[in-house]
DNA sequence: CTGAAAGCGCTTACAG
DNA sequence: CTGAAAGCGCTTACAG
């Protein structure tokens, strides 16, 4: 700044070569058998101006940027949020920054970013697809470079990713609504063309089989992981004849517009049904509702990730086949925590 | 990938010269007469081979990378978050990218993070200052190096700035608790180096005065703006000899907090009292709790923040004296909300 | 209307 | 132990 120092300045200040400045900065001194002293005057000098190499041209040249990108698909869900802040501090440790994107549940603006992501120079991708097309990966899986899968997986696509065991959990869930004798567990869900959505559902219905309960289709609300989805399955509930006895919220904020929408419902049975919801938030404890949650390890799911994409990007130079060793597939567990019971 | 396209590739591909290619793929064509059928000829070209410029080697070539710095104090606090989303469409729709980053509220990784984003070729910063010290960003504006600070503002540093009137909503929230006959305000603070804290307590302390209520220091529990401090403050709210009869929570992390502490404190009074707090969340509606929110407008805040920050940045090329205009103060307003009243 | 050449700020063989 | 020179992939005077 200021007219940014630049290691030619420093080097013609110092009366060295270019060359000796840039192995002194990038700690290449050792390798390069520096004289100590000329390291150490060349290190004084970069500390007193406050030299700060380009990142810009140092990928340029090594097609290392030390960036990552991570593409979600709401940044605004805590869930996500929780995990960017994971991420980035994971990534911080190794030197490594991270931009962070939004594919608001869109495919094209997914795919929009991924190349923007990558002509940014960005070392690897963590992504939670939108779905339900992958070619886009595929596509990168094809090239060696290095990215991984969160939150989200595709059956057809053998890469590393991390998630948690969506299907054990939804139905632990469910199973703690049986056990208290709920009958009628209504579903709200996501977005079916993730894999999280989907197998929550499974995990639901497979609770129901286990708990000898009928499966009805009026019971369920499919959409995507909204407030706006939550208000709506609670709207249809709403108008069932026969009322279900407990609910089934797909995410936090499916659960939110689930309750928002409850709120102004009749005292009864409404206020009263036990609820299971996937994510945890400070706010559940106060509710004053029978509540289970399946808590999800927000900060290991971003860090785990992060190491995960790490391997990968450390274990060779661009360009070469990083994608060729067995993927690492991570099944996260949650935790269940109930709340007014 | 697969060996990334360059524009080389495609300039002898079609026998034009580099030049040529660039001109028309960076949107020149028209300024430079290219023959339109040439300019057919390379976008047809790049089209096919999915060619994607470097946006590093342009950016270390044009001093501009196309790319904001954003950093808050906390990113997984919602009011972040959503402005994160925010800003991050907004800069899209110019096609800027967005990298976030997270402080934690601490001042020496805030620094670090300017400096990094800068050396990562952004082209202009968006800081939610963790303070008290802001020297840092007082050598960027000597520099002409645009930035714009959110949420938080420096009385001594004159920059441009967005945030709402944390005062006078403070006041308005107080002042509804001491219409609804409360006497006892309580007040859970946040980290007194941002101007954020110590607004929103001078307003509570108009408040009272404007109520004709004393100010009592037991009462007021200054921390940072975590859960866990909303849970300390709680704490020492209900060891008070005279419990308060209203709780002002100084953001939504505290207001977490608060409510979490007293979950497991006797219902009298402490199930009865009314709260006031900073930030909207989906649950608030649901608390059945006597609730009164500022809700601040995270999408104008980070919408706005974007557009004064590019209007510096386009204004003028790197390095020119682009902050020499007047600067922009935005104060924006927040919404007064009310639950169970 | 088009191109040859220089240069952005680094790193890295190659040479000594 | 150190340096001259080439090059990463673009853009941009300059020239025609």
């Amino acid at each position: 700044m200021a007219q940014r120092i630049r290691m030619a300045d420093i080097a013609s200040k110092l009366g060295v070569s270019r060359t000796t400045v840039s192995r002194v900065l990038s700690g290449k001194s050792v390798a390069f058998r520096i004289a100590p002293e000329t390291a150490e005057r060349i290190l004084k000098e970069a500390e007193k101006v406050g030299y700060q190499p380009s990142q810009l041209a140092r990928g340029l040249r090594t097609a290392f940027s030390r960036t990552l990108g991570l593409l979600v698909s709401d940044i605004s869900n805590p869930f996500f949020a929780n995990i960017a802040w994971a991420a980035e501090q994971a990534a911080e440790q190794q030197g490594f920054a991270v931009i962070v994107g939004s594919s608001g549940e869109d495919l094209k603006r997914e795919r929009a970013y991924v190349n923007n992501l990558i002509s940014r120079g960005a070392d690897g991708l963590i992504v939670a697809p939108a779905g339900p097309d992958y070619e886009h990966l595929a596509e990168l899986q094809r090239d060696g470079y290095p990215f991984v899968t969160l939150d989200r997986v595709f059956e057809d696509l053998d890469c590393d990713w991390v998630a948690v065991d969506n299907q054990g959990a939804a139905r632990g869930l469910c199973e703690v609504l049986a056990e208290r004798g709920c009958k009628r567990i209504a579903f709200l869900g996501g977005r079916m063309e993730t894999s999280t959505a989907r197998l929550r559902l499974e995990g639901y219905r497979a609770a129901l089989r286990g708990a000898g309960l009928a499966f009805d289709q009026t019971r369920v609300h499919l959409s995507d992981f909204s407030v706006e989805s939550g208000r709506r399955g609670a709207e249809q509930l709403l108008k069932l004849p026969v009322p279900p006895d407990g609910i089934f919220c797909a995410n936090n904020k499916i659960l939110f517009g689930c309750l928002d929408r409850l709120a102004s419902a009749p005292k009864e049975p409404w206020a009263a049904l036990p609820i299971a919801s996937f994510d945890e938030t400070p706010f559940m404890k106060v509710l004053g509702r029978t509540l289970v949650v399946a808590a999800q390890p927000e900060h290991k799911i971003g860090a785990r990730a992060v190491e995960l994409l790490l391997k990968r990007i450390l274990s060779g130079p661009p360009g070469s086949p990083r994608m060729n060793k067995p993927y690492t597939h991570d099944l996260l567990q949650t935790e269940q925590k109930k709340f007014g019971f």
